[in-house]
RNA sequence: GGCUCGAUCGUCUAACGGCUAGGACGCGGGGCUUUCAUCCCCGCAAUCGGGGUUCGAUUCCCCGUCGAGUCACCA
């Protein structure tokens, strides 16, 4: 059975990457009902960040991604696993102490190498170039290629997939399975989301963080459509998938070898395509948080219109805020006012031609006396929502 | 710099060694339309360079160039 992992550090908040490589994770095991596993690498104290484990949870359950087993390795830590497997390589003369610290022994004039299977290639490193690297900090706490291997191994994980910033520190790890007597999992390496500007995607340059992403009102549903495409794709490129049926659609064959570069635009597509197919009702409840006063009948609106939910305050907003008064032709909305009956059953478009106006100036000035935009919702449907008293109010002002 | 990985339209990508290199986003044009959108139609746009191997290379090999990652008692 297959049992991959995502292993996190909880620095407070979701990298984007972060949750590619958990999506991808899920969809492996999933794909033939395998078993999904969260690990919280926490064993650097001097970063614990409080309540940033609770927060991360929250969010992958936004998506969908919900862990079979759930593990926390500063907990495991107290039960000195960690110190005795490296104490157990001391003994063995595989690795040795230095200022308080235990090292690993690399052997000379060695070579070492593992089958990538998201890279589909074999990678191999000359024993020399591999670090001594620090085991078992000073402090008694294992550093992140100790603590990886023994509990990838203790927690039977079959395929490891992780970010390709990994390779380096792979041989480390190759060589702690030898010492160990532990079967090597299969190792899968992702390739990095680049940004447009170059380089690895980092908060310097923009939104990384999935939280962020939420925030501005992108829908879950298009932000995990967006970035498992981001490095993954099935033969037939088929573009629209919904959780499930990308774990139905997985396979490892689809990884790109090449770093992908985040291109918001295609973001912005998924989100407006996922907002179009919500239900009105859905989509009254995602808005909520964003314009509070707004009602159902709007929904039909705006929905086309937007492309974050955020998004919805601007375009909505002057339903329950009056706009500030714009300049316009006066006689336009004294025309508007003595037809308004007229008016908002459709029937003025002649009348309007009539007194030489072009139809569409004619209800420029109405918009933007009425919603204080050139960009708007459809107009007749907008005063009708608004009332007469109030429309007439907007216009007289 | 050492080590490692990579290279198809601007971007995400498809193409058992074999059609005019396909799709999507974006962009341009058009249709619909009282704004903006949505929706529909059309179009522009790519195999990094040089050598091989082969009847034939986007595809396989080598070199170059460019890009990326990594070189912590952080993960």
């Amino acid at each position: 059975m297959i049992r991959t992992r995502f292993a996190p550090s909880p620095t407070g908040f979701l990298h984007i990457g972060g949750l590619r490589t958990a999506a991808y994770a899920y969809a492996l095991a999933k794909h033939s009902g395998g078993k999904f596993i969260l690990r919280i690498e926490d064993t650097d104290q001097k970063r614990e960040i409080k309540g940033a484990r609770e927060k991360l949870q929250g969010v992958l359950h936004k998506f969908g991604l919900r862990w079979d087993e759930h593990y926390i390795q500063s907990e495991r830590a107290q039960t000195n696993v960690y110190k005795q497997a490296a104490q157990q390589l001391v003994e063995k003369g595989l690795a040795y102490r230095d200022l308080g610290a235990i090292r690993l022994k690399t052997p000379k004039d060695e070579k070492i190498e593992y089958h990538d299977f998201a890279l589909k290639k074999t990678i191999s490193w000359a024993t020399n170039d591999i670090p001594e690297a620090v085991l078992l900090k000073s402090d008694g706490f294992p550093t992140y290629h100790l603590a990886v291997v023994v509990d990838d191994h203790e927690m039977n994980i079959s395929h490891v997939l992780r970010a390709a910033e990994w390779i380096p520190s792979t041989p480390i790890h190759l060589l702690l399975y030898k010492y160990f007597g532990f079967k090597t999992p299969e190792i899968g390496h992702l390739t990095d989301i680049l940004d447009p500007e170059g380089g690895k995607l980092s908060k310097r340059k923009g939104n990384v963080s999935v939280e962020q992403f939420l925030e501005l009102g992108f829908l879950p549903e298009a932000i995990l459509n967006f970035v498992i495409l981001l490095g993954w794709a099935p033969k037939d490129n088929r573009e629209l998938y919904s959780l499930d049926e990308f774990v139905k659609a997985f396979d490892p064959a689809g990884f790109q070898k090449s770093n992908p570069v985040l291109n918001q635009k295609k973001l912005d597509w998924f989100n407006g395509h996922y907002i179009r197919i919500k239900s009105d009702t859905e989509l009254l409840q995602l808005i909520k948080p964003y314009l509070s006063e707004i009602t159902l009948e709007i929904i039909p609106l705006i929905k086309d219109r937007l492309t974050t939910l955020v998004q919805a305050r601007d375009l909505a907003g002057f339903f329950f805020t009056r706009p500030q008064p714009q300049r316009v032709d006066a006689n336009h909305l004294r025309f508007a006012i003595e037809n308004y009956d007229k008016l908002i059953k459709g029937e003025l478009t002649e009348d309007i031609k009539n007194q030489g106006w072009k139809v569409g100036d004619f209800f420029m000035s109405l918009r933007l006396a009425i919603c204080g935009s050139k960009i708007t919702p459809p107009l007749t449907e907008s005063m009708l929502i608004l009332g007469k008293d109030e429309t007439l109010a907007r216009i007289k002002l």
